[in-house]
DNA sequence: GTCAATGCAAAAGATTTGCACAAGT
DNA sequence: ACTTGTGCAAATCTTTTGCATTGAC
């Protein structure tokens, strides 16, 4: 298992060689952005990252962050995720290097992600390609459902009690 | 097996019942609408929906749309997905009822959706709840790779040879 | 020096919202 | 009659784009 320190500096280099096989520069806002990147531990929206870029005082824009973030997902130090809970419409990223691809879990109350490893999923992949023709290159797979962390389910039990006040109202 | 016309008729009841337990009203907007969801067999988004619905001489605003399809999806008619495919940005809709869930394959190339079902997703499913203490409500597996339909096929080796060349060029 | 990358602000696309009117109960 | 649902347009939110400037090569 490799430690953090091993990680970033790995996904250094990989990310210098993809740049340089492809042509493209090796700007500083690429090697800051990755380093954020490396440095955390969560599943994070562009805007989060532009936030903490700006915390970390290497300011950059939202456009370098999406133009970045996109560079990143193409040579696989990055992997993007579009979870449909609360917020259907933003993308997700993690770091990917080292990490084996995961389920996630999302809890639809509290919008926590965990993540599941299972070997069954790979077999599932190898037979859908096989019988449908398809040369499956990537997947996603996401469960929703209750998380049982104590204080989401006080809160969600608080929430549901007041719906059903409110629906004994007007049924 | 159910054929088409008693499974819109089913829907309807479903529907009636739902909004006559919640205390929303039926109103004629939300059955043509389910009307024309359980008419479709693949994957619309909002938009689709909207314009069929204008072309069917049965005009709604987009607002009813997303409102419908809400009302629809809360009542388990409607299943809603986010294929992070092209469109990162938008959902897609398709009637559920009488139709198992199933894993999604999408073509990163031509964007055709199809569908595939495994046993063994339920497996996994009940793994994950039970170690991760987790309530599993559903789920969404989606699947990325290169259909084998000719057209396409063709389409992406061509655009290969295309972005080779180009990549030629710059390094 | 050249051309791609950045920053900014404006644009685009999907979805939500506020308010006036229509319609189900 | 009462109050929710609808329609319209404006607002919102994420992401993309155009253009001038900066910086990597």
């Amino acid at each position: 298992m490799l430690n953090s320190t091993s990680l970033i500096a790995e996904a250094r280099t990989k990310l210098e060689g993809y740049l340089l096989k492809k042509g493209l520069r090796r700007s500083s806002e690429r090697f800051a952005i990755l380093e954020e990147v490396y440095s955390r531990d969560d599943h994070f929206d562009a805007e989060e990252l532009y936030q903490a870029m700006h915390q970390r005082s290497f300011a950059v824009s939202r456009a370098t962050v999406y133009n970045t973030l996109e560079v990143l997902v193409d040579c696989h130090l990055v992997r993007k995720n579009q979870f449909g809970d609360e917020d259907n419409t933003k993308s997700r990223f993690e770091k990917s290097l080292g990490r084996q691809q995961h389920a996630h879990l999302i809890c639809v109350n509290c919008h926590r992600v965990m993540e599941f490893c299972d070997p069954r999923l790979q077999l599932i992949k190898n037979t859908v390609g096989n019988m449908l023709q398809f040369h499956v290159e990537s997947h996603s797979l996401v469960f929703y459902g209750e998380c049982s962390d104590a204080a989401c389910v006080a809160r969600t039990k608080a929430a549901a009690e007041h719906a059903n006040l409110q629906e004994g109202k007007t049924a």
